[in-house]
DNA sequence: ATTTTAATTATGGCATACCAAAATACAAAT
DNA sequence: ATTTGTATTTTGGTATGCCATAATTAAAAT
């Protein structure tokens, strides 16, 4: 007899990541895309009979999508309990950006005892990939390459409910980050930033990194608040 | 003619305090109640029938409920989507204290810039009567007292997403504090320390506030540890 | 022309029914 | 007695319909 195994069973083991995800997380991911992209700009109605018949599935599941993006601060409600894409004030991006620096700052002093030498040196190829990528064409992919460096920092600090608020910072953030990234300037203090970032945790320097990291920060203030500006402008015209 | 007043917007205008809240919202502060209150114990299985009739409603906002304590981190679900009281291990539990942690110490230094003199009045008030109902027989208000001191530390921060994430971590760590703060060795380790946190804010010193807050919860990570150990110990009687 | 008021429509909250997959109970086989 | 295979039940995911209230439009009054 052919030996049988429960296919679903080992794939689940694999950590679940081919899981069909529910209607409502692919939803949710879609809409996420739309957000950030701003096919749906800052202060758009999500009205849910309209939403879930573009999207092709009922109320429910797209209920529950609005609800997880909510939770992560993309959408929000107006007192009537009417979702919309959220409009966030400078100072509320900034009140999140000195949040992410505390997160991020505490991940590199973690990441200083608990990264594996493997992790580090994974961290410090990223930003060497950056750096490769710096004249290409597409800032997307550069873009991504930063998400990717700030996220290994803090996957490398071991603290899962770290990663988890880490993201969901993230992504609230995209949006105004990726904007702020298609500016030319602040791109040389990104990439000194950056290697004192991987020095002081090849050092293993917890202080240094933690440091390094809020500088980063509020760095990425800065820009975005350039960004922003100029943005205004460009709308105003 | 009678001087008509719109009372329902008069009243939303109040912040919406009083705005009834949806059965979900409703079923998800029983719940969360329940979790802490350990009526439903970590690794208490959470069916959705069964958990809707018993509380009168429909799984419809009963379902919304659960999704939004997994989002606190109150629920976990298995990999078969099964919805259970989260039953954290105790890294689990320190890795929360140690953002919780980086959170406070945060929120202090911004308290230490935007607070108003009152707030920080308040903040000494609130301490002043923790230590007065010191003796009281009934340990949950000494308990409460104590979320509020650091709650209105947070809120003097001004920081609105700040005060919400802190908000999730502190129901997610409710459970394990209220144990610990149930024992009594460790209390004038605490009374010290909310002393010197006050001094620091009054001071108006940042990096002294910031300092004493990482020190509280490095504090507050060591009972819990005891407190577990105990509570081991009893059970397994 | 402006403001009030009434009718209409749009929208979110909730209950219910059905389905597929998972868990469980049970029967059969070794 | 243990394992295997099968039937049954349980459970979460989804679609749908109804309801109350908010938003909008239309009509009426000043």
């Amino acid at each position: 007899m052919s030996v049988v195994i429960n296919l679903k069973d080992v794939l689940n083991a694999q950590g679940g990541l081919l899981r069909s995800p529910s209607l409502a997380e692919d939803a949710a991911q879609t809409l996420r895309k739309m957000i950030l992209l701003e096919k749906l700009p800052p202060g758009t109605a999500l009205p849910e009979r309209d939403l879930s018949q573009a999207l092709g599935i009922s109320r429910t599941p797209l209920r529950e999508a609005i609800r997880l993006l909510a939770g992560e601060g993309l959408v929000q409600y107006t007192a009537a309990r009417r979702p919309f894409v959220a409009d966030p004030s400078l100072e509320e991006i900034n009140d999140c950006l000195r949040i992410q620096g505390a997160l991020e700052a505490l991940a590199g002093e973690l990441a200083c005892t608990q990264a594996s030498t493997q992790q580090i040196k994974d961290i410090a190829q990223i930003n060497a990939t950056i750096i490769k990528t710096q004249g290409d064409n597409t800032r997307l992919h550069a873009f991504q390459a930063d998400m990717r460096f700030h996220q290994s920092i803090v996957k490398a600090a071991k603290n899962p409910p770290l990663a988890e608020t880490h993201a969901k910072y993230n992504a609230r953030l995209w949006r105004v980050r990726f904007l702020s990234s298609q500016r030319a300037d602040g791109r040389e203090s990104t990439r000194r930033e950056h290697h004192e970032i991987v020095q002081a945790l090849m050092a293993r320097d917890a202080p240094r990194t933690s440091r390094a990291l809020k500088a980063h920060l509020i760095t990425a203030e800065k820009n975005i608040a350039l960004a922003l500006k100029d943005r205004a402008a460009i709308t105003e015209e």
